[in-house]
DNA sequence: CAGTTTATGTCAGCCTTGTTGACACTCCAA
DNA sequence: TTGGAGTGTCAACAAGGCTGACATAAACTG
């Protein structure tokens, strides 16, 4: 780590485009497109009483209808105390609905309402539509490499609920 | 919004791939990889009294030296307040500068002493390793392609920002 | 020069969303 | 039957956003 800013580009090799400045360059890109990422939503939100928290319970819950407490919890990445406060309000307010496990009764599984339904698809719209223009803006080739930078930075954890849900949308 | 979930698809033409499925595994990508860059940095500010909001500081105050407080409020994004909090604690800690203006006497200049340079390698350290391996797996074009979208989904007055550090960068 | 605007700092208070720790309840499985 | 897993909840706390209000110094403007 003391060799320089340089340290990559000195080998002269294929891997010559991963100069640190090119490297802060996608950071810098990380961080400014992650806040336009979500700044549509969060307009949205804004209005309710909700946040950001809520969206990602909101969102999590529409892809994989029947998901329980606990995966949810994975896939979020917070705690329970955290993620119970988001989910209390969102069942209290009707967005979302709790059912007890069949098999297993301690479990919960989590369902949208219609209710949920809608600003789920109110939220998604607004966040999609960015990203839609952007898609468009920048063509395939672009995106395909978009979402294999993205994949490759992920926790392997993470990269595994990725997948996993990739393949169930489909 | 009501024309259901194949509103971009069912045109036939070259946008073909931007179905709402392949917008929303964007927005998956976005988030699970958004965690993975930020984790690492986050590990080394935990055992620091500092957050994210510290590291971002830091992080442009070493990018651009001798930037204002307007400057960077700009680039940040946040309330004066909210940064004020972040500075005062920086320079008392003596990781930051703040230099009266030469031209004009209300600006203070920013600038990382040789303790806030340190932590600002050490960080950025961290999270290039990680944007490193991930784009030496995904190759040059796809880096390009990641680059591209980014900047496509970043708010105008951000993808200025952007574009101006990275040309003072280079 | 007087008045206004700009750049900055600061105080006080509020909200969201994260954390830890503790405890209770239900239920599954060995 | 007992241990552990899944869940819910209470309390307390911290980071880091926010607004509103006010202060100061410097620069600009008529």
């Amino acid at each position: 780590m003391a060799d320089g800013r340089h340290s990559s580009a000195v080998r002269g090799d294929s891997l010559l485009f991963l100069t640190d400045e090119q490297l802060r360059q996608g950071s810098e890109a990380m961080f400014f497109a992650y806040r336009g990422f979500t700044a549509d939503p969060d307009r949205i939100l804004a209005d309710l009483t909700y946040g950001r928290a809520h969206h990602r319970a909101i969102h999590f819950i529409g892809r994989a209808p029947g998901t329980t407490v606990n995966n949810l919890l994975n896939i979020l990445g917070v705690t329970k105390q955290s993620l119970n406060r988001v989910l209390r309000t969102l069942i209290s307010d009707g967005l979302v609905q709790s059912k007890v496990g069949r098999n297993d009764k301690r479990e919960r599984h989590l369902y949208l309402t219609d209710d949920g339904r809608a600003l789920e698809q109110q939220l998604s719209d607004a966040q999609r539509a960015r990203l839609r223009a952007a898609f468009r803006d920048a063509g395939p080739e672009a995106v395909a490499g978009f979402r294999t930078v993205l994949e490759a930075m992920m926790d392997p954890e993470m990269r595994a609920s990725y997948a996993k849900l990739r393949e169930s949308g489909t």
